[in-house]
DNA sequence: TGGAAAAGAGACCGATCAGTCTCATTGGAC
DNA sequence: GTCCAATGAGACTGATCGGTCTCTTTTCCA
């Protein structure tokens, strides 16, 4: 790998976990300097503009927790199983990338503003939602999911409360509200989702 | 009441609608310029920092949201009606103060930022929750609300993920997102919460 | 190892940032 | 209506913004 693109990756990772903290206007170039060691001509050599960048990262950063979220549930046979085991990991796995979940991040401070960071975090949204769903609706054809549920309904309100815990647990400080949240969905899950009780 | 107090509380209510779409960081002075119809000095001369005015603005959104979600709930007798109510709500009735919450918004764009701002959204959030677990504890003393659940904890999930379903649905554009979280909520409330079945 | 291409440093740019200060205008009690 | 305090307009400040450009250093293939 030529050296400019190590470069590109090491600003791309870096600046995901700025962006990620301080947002996309609290965040200027000069903080992305100190961040990589770079110069401001080291850093636009890679990139185009500050917007180019921070997709890039945005990118990175949700692939990262995409990887995280999703990785360890393909061996997990059960759909309600696997619902549950995603649900627990929010609790009790931290992400790499710190501040919060990007989606949620990138969601807020751009429903008004940059047009190009806000469909990221659209898209992003919609990737988690359809991942899920299709989760469930190969549940429900294997009878391990109550056949009333609307697939893409219990999804979205299985990942909206989580992004909400999320909230809540990075206002406290401590991961307890996000743990009580998803005591809630799991206890949910048992009860009005799985077909075996 | 004095021209200099009317023309305060017109730049804190004009500034709360800017601060909640656009977020601290994303707002100049140029625009609350713009929005109150002020110059500089006419802004300057009521408060002593963009910092000092957003927390006014924050307090002002804030209220206005609080009398919208709880002021209505006062003549509903029954606890778990109560609780339904409050949800539906959310999927039903549109914010004075657009651009999503701001509790939601002023938490995420500064929980590594600016601490004043940070502290207004944690204490709004808690105010918030305390006062669902109040409605939650005075609907178990009068057997309206199952005995076992933790007050708290309940509050906790239904705020969290009505916060949740705030983002989802304003990042599609539509109300849907929300009331599909609502629906879920509600039908939680019927089976798992209310003692009536 | 020579040399061209790739990479990066950092001075520099105009625009915009939050905030100050002076001075003209307005409000409102008498 | 007078007069002074309250109010607000807007020029101005230094700092910082994102971004450009030039020139040096480094890389890496032949």
């Amino acid at each position: 790998m030529r050296k400019g693109e190590r470069t590109r990756q090491h600003v791309i990772a870096t600046a995901a976990k700025v962006l990620n903290r301080h947002g996309y206007a609290g965040s200027g170039i000069a903080e992305l300097m100190e961040a990589t060691g770079l110069a401001k001509g080291g850093i636009y050599r890679h990139f185009e503009s500050k917007e180019e960048l921070a997709v890039e990262a945005f990118r990175y950063a949700f692939a990262e927790v995409l990887k995280l979220r999703f990785g360890h549930l393909d061996e997990v046979p059960n759909a309600a199983d696997k619902l549950r085991k995603y649900v627990e990991g929010y609790a009790s796995i931290e992400s790499p990338i710190p501040g919060g979940c990007p989606i949620l991040n990138t969601g807020i401070e751009n429903d008004d503003g940059n047009p190009a960071l806000l469909k990221c975090a659209q898209e992003g949204f919609d990737t988690v939602v359809r991942r899920l769903t299709k989760i469930i609706r190969e549940g429900q054809e294997r009878r391990e999911i109550r056949a009333e549920i609307v697939p893409g309904e219990l999804a979205l309100f299985l990942y909206s409360s989580l992004e909400g815990g999320i909230f809540a647990t990075r206002l406290q400080g401590t991961r307890q509200r996000l743990k009580t949240v998803a005591k809630f969905l799991c206890e949910y899950l048992e009860k009005e989702v799985c077909t075996m009780n």
